[in-house]
DNA sequence: GCCGTTTTCGGCCCGACTGTTTTCAGTCG
């Protein structure tokens, strides 16, 4: 798959030509196009070769004349020609913020200045003085943001980030008629750069000065009536927008975005002749027409409501319009958790307190999987061992008439694709996740073959974290996921998306690839302890994200009673409710925030 | 550079804040 190499190029170009100050609608063309490859769930070369490029939305006749040249020759003449014209460390410079392409190229143009390096030495003279525009406050901006860029990691993992908002929403909610995060995190993006918190106050002065007087800032970027930026722990920007409640729904829907989507739904505005910002839907004569509530706006402009987590225009504008958005899997249709560890192996809890754990969720099954034998690390269980294993699993789960409880493993991957345990052994549980845990640095044909074949095996039902990657941390492993999608779907094998919010794996294209190939996700915690077990929302989200429904999730041992289970109450008295925040206010009167009414 | 139930050419989303200006450009989301 070359489609994210060529993504890549594509923004490039359209970096270089920002710095040279092309037509913004051309450099827009470049990231659609980039966009739009990089959610690509087939691969291009096989688009290629059966001539159907143009109908990716955003490729025209140049596009794919550049995807054609750099798929026969490894390179794009125009973008050579660009890095040619533009130094590439421009665009480097442009990734700090407060430097935008206008800045970088006139430092250039000015003093050949190329890196940061360079950059920051300047700005440490007094040379930038005299240029037209820039004075002291620009410079001591420019200085900040060269630090910031430094420091920043710049990504904050989703399940870091989620708490931290809700903290906001509940310690803003007094202050407001209405708060919640909106943004990326709404849109559960597995990482974000920063929290956007809306509210609708009728007094926003009172609004954003209890925003400006909270107690865990580190400093404010930016304030004004409506809107203000600061920093929090770790670096991490929040920004708080203030509306007016009539503003409500077309403030959260804009704030929401994504970008993209927010451009195909006021393009869509404008076909029928109204016009659509974060105040409003308004008509021809500026006349407000809906606002208040996120539906309505939908409605007004003809379409069903599109949930945030598909608002990446990937196609969901066009499903919309045909009344054809899938029916994306809930969090109350998952029944059970299928990837769990006890003391056994690597986990905190017994294994009578992981099924307590699961029964309070109020979960129909459960599924014990602990580490084999040759992880050693994490205590895998021995032949032996397992046996004992099974034999308590089966004990315990025989006291509980409400929820069944499967004996399991999850069992190591062998470098050469055999099994940890025998098929002897694997046959007497009821259920196998079958991992790979060590040899990542195989080559793609090698793990290919070795997961293909770990597949071939009557046991497994699921291939748990399939790609292996920890966001920040690890690089998914080298695979062929067209092979391995094919064998999955062959032998109906599920792939797992494990919600542990620093894997996340499979990711939202490959669940996109995995629906549009017919193969069944399974959506597990992979807990190791009570508060893993909260971690399914990112999960869920994840699938969402990829399209899934609520078929395309069905386990195969899932196969009895489809009865939707409604969490409640007592799906959240879990060890995590107990964590006091700093707002001090009482569990009870605590509302949840956000699309999946996150409480902490 | 893309695209078409107004268009094969002429559009292309919209507004807040900052820092610099003295009416606005640049940046950001």
């Amino acid at each position: 798959m070359r489609n994210l190499e060529i993504a890549a190029v594509f923004n490039q170009i359209a970096d270089l030509l920002e710095i040279q100050g092309a037509n913004p609608f051309r450099v827009r063309a470049y990231r659609r196009g980039a966009a739009s490859l990089e959610s690509l769930t087939d691969n291009i070369e096989a688009i290629v070769q059966q001539g159907a490029v143009r109908n990716i939305s955003g490729i025209g006749d140049d596009l794919e004349k550049k995807i054609v040249e750099y798929l026969q020759s490894g390179r794009m003449e125009f973008h050579e020609q660009l890095k040619h014209e533009v130094p590439l460390g421009l665009v480097k410079m442009v990734e700090i913020p407060s430097v935008g392409p206008k800045t970088a190229k006139q430092i250039y143009d000015q003093f050949r200045i190329q890196t940061i390096e360079e950059l920051e030495a300047l700005c440490r003279t007094d040379s930038l003085l005299g240029v037209p525009g820039f004075k002291k406050k620009t410079i001591e901006n420019i200085l900040r943001g060269i630090e910031l860029y430094r420091r920043r990691r710049g990504n904050y993992l989703l399940g870091k980030a989620v708490p931290i908002a809700t903290q906001i929403c509940r310690y803003l909610e007094p202050h407001a008629e209405r708060v919640s995060y909106a943004g990326s995190l709404r849109r559960m993006k597995e990482v974000v750069h920063d929290i956007d918190i809306l509210a609708a106050s009728t007094s926003p002065e009172q609004t954003m000065k209890a925003f400006l007087g909270m107690p865990l800032i580190d400093s404010v970027l930016a304030q004004g009536g409506t809107k203000a930026s600061l920093r929090v722990q770790d670096d991490l920007q929040v920004d708080l927008r203030v509306i007016e409640p009539r503003s409500w729904g077309a403030a959260m829907h804009y704030f929401t975005g994504s970008k993209a989507h927010n451009i195909r739904m006021r393009e869509r505005a404008i076909k029928l002749g109204l016009k659509l910002n974060e105040y409003g839907l308004f008509d021809g004569t500026d006349q407000y027409i809906a606002g208040a509530d996120e539906k309505d706006i939908f409605e007004k402009l003809g379409l069903p409501f599109i949930p945030p987590v598909l608002r990446e225009d990937q196609g969901e504008m066009e499903a919309a319009a045909a009344g054809k958005l899938p029916n994306i899997v809930e969090l109350p249709d998952i029944q059970g958790d299928l990837h769990m560890h006890t003391t056994w192996s690597d986990g905190k809890y017994s294994t009578e307190e992981m099924i307590e754990a699961a029964r309070k969720r109020g979960y129909k099954y459960v599924a014990i999987t602990d580490h084999s034998k040759s992880l050693g690390v994490a205590g895998g269980l021995s032949d032996d061992d397992l046996m004992k294993h099974m034999e308590e699993i089966r004990s315990i789960g025989s006291k509980y008439a409400d929820i069944r409880v499967l004996a399991g493993t999850e069992v190591d991957i062998r470098l050469d694709g055999t099994l940890d345990y025998s098929d002897e052994l694997l046959g007497k549980l009821d259920f196998v996740v079958a991992s790979v845990h060590s040899g990542f640095k195989q080559s793609r044909s090698e793990l290919t073959a070795r997961v293909v074949r770990a597949m071939q095996s009557p046991y497994v039902r699921v291939i748990g974290h399939p790609t292996g990657r920890l966001l920040g941390d690890r690089d998914p492993y080298e695979i062929d996921f067209e092979e391995v999608m094919k064998e999955a779907a062959r032998t109906r094998t599920c792939l797992e998306v494990n919600s542990n919010f620093h894997r996340l794996d499979l990711n939202d294209v490959h669940c996109r690839k995995a629906r549009d190939m017919g193969v069944h996700v399974i959506i597990s915690t992979d807990s190791h302890n009570y508060d893993d077990l909260l971690n399914l929302p990112y999960g869920v989200a994840t699938a969402q994200r990829g399209w899934i429904e609520k078929d395309h999730s069905k386990a195969k041992i899932n196969e009895e009673g489809e009865e939707i289970l409604k969490l409640d109450e007592s799906c959240i008295s879990n060890p995590k409710s107990e964590i006091s925040d700093w707002t001090g206010r009482p569990w009870k009167d605590r509302r949840p925030i956000g699309d999946f009414g996150f409480r902490i």
